[in-house]
DNA sequence: TCGAGATACTTAACATGTTAAGTGACTGCG
DNA sequence: CGCAGTCACTTAACATGTTAAGTATCTCGA
């Protein structure tokens, strides 16, 4: 269907076009892409200044909620792929900010907390990251913010079982 | 077989520590990088049927609407780091997907276009992309999308020029 | 109880993100 | 001219994204 999507008032488009697409540059993943990409630049100074990445940052954000959880879980939590958890980690660990056990009634679980250390090096960012992340409410709007955080988890559960063989159907 | 219950539900531990930081699951970062993922796993199986990543499609996509363009400015158009953009340009014209040559005018320029093989490539890809795209539009609504790209660009726009980057700041 | 299959990670291999340093080519000023 | 500074990339080094394999453990049913 699609009945129209609103013809785009394209202001420039400087050159000849060959291909029959879509401009490049106003694609959502773009877009969004863009968006992440201007919010992140105000984060990773400050990240950085500590010695942690951005995906870091976020596996501590994600413990320091809770008393432990499984790999699988966090991976859920902080959104990162098994083996770039895995592998970060394992870094983590050795830099005694975290700290790892087996569950006792299944080996092949691992537990993950947070530690003391890192418990004292996430108050040594917290406040610089809420501070950055009110100036960029601030400047956006907190309403807006709301609308816009809102629009992206439609998009997100449209999406939901699209792509990946969640239950049954067929592979490939 | 072996039909398997999964305990997703699993009694869990919701064990919360009073923490003073928001939400970390809501927080502008990650619903951005959720929700274009959810994008992207609609595209990745489809450009990886033809040997082809994200950045790679974005480079030639980009280079598809034009004649020729310096690294520089294709970096900025597909949004892509100069060291990036130096790797992925060595692969493609290794496939001989892209073509280079140095600008007369200045030795250190080069310039970079879609080769034939390059277009072919581009109009066997293109339709399934086109579909792609218009599926997610009719599932979130393509008046949603449009409200939500303008509300991603007034966020870039509303962060533009805070990151400590170069520039002697104000504007220009 | 035993073994095929499922599960929970971990490794491997390749591609990109990110920052810093390197290289060759231009530019401006003396 | 000459050459220090700049520019347009490219390399390097490390971290993560992404898919495929590998390893150890666990589960279930014959």
């Amino acid at each position: 269907m699609a009945k129209r999507p609103p013809d785009p008032a394209n202001g420039n488009a400087p050159v000849a076009r060959q291909v029959p697409m879509r401009d490049f540059s106003r694609s959502l993943p773009m877009s969004l892409l863009r968006a992440r990409e201007a919010v992140m630049r105000q984060f990773r100074p400050k990240l950085r200044e500590h010695g942690l990445t951005e995906q870091q940052w976020r596996i501590l954000r994600a413990l320091a909620a809770i008393e432990a959880a499984e790999v699988t879980e966090l991976a859920r939590t902080a959104f990162l792929l098994g083996p770039s958890l895995s592998r970060i980690l394992r870094d983590l660990e050795a830099r005694n900010l975290i700290e790892r056990r087996t569950a006792k009634s299944d080996q092949r679980r691992s537990m993950v907390s947070i530690s003391k250390d890192g418990v004292k090096l996430m108050a040594s960012v917290a406040p610089s990251s809420e501070a950055i992340y009110a100036e960029i409410t601030q400047r956006f709007g907190a309403r807006k913010l709301a609308e816009l955080q809102e629009m992206l988890g439609e998009l997100e559960q449209s999406l939901a079982g699209l792509g990946a063989a969640d239950g049954a159907s067929a592979e490939e």
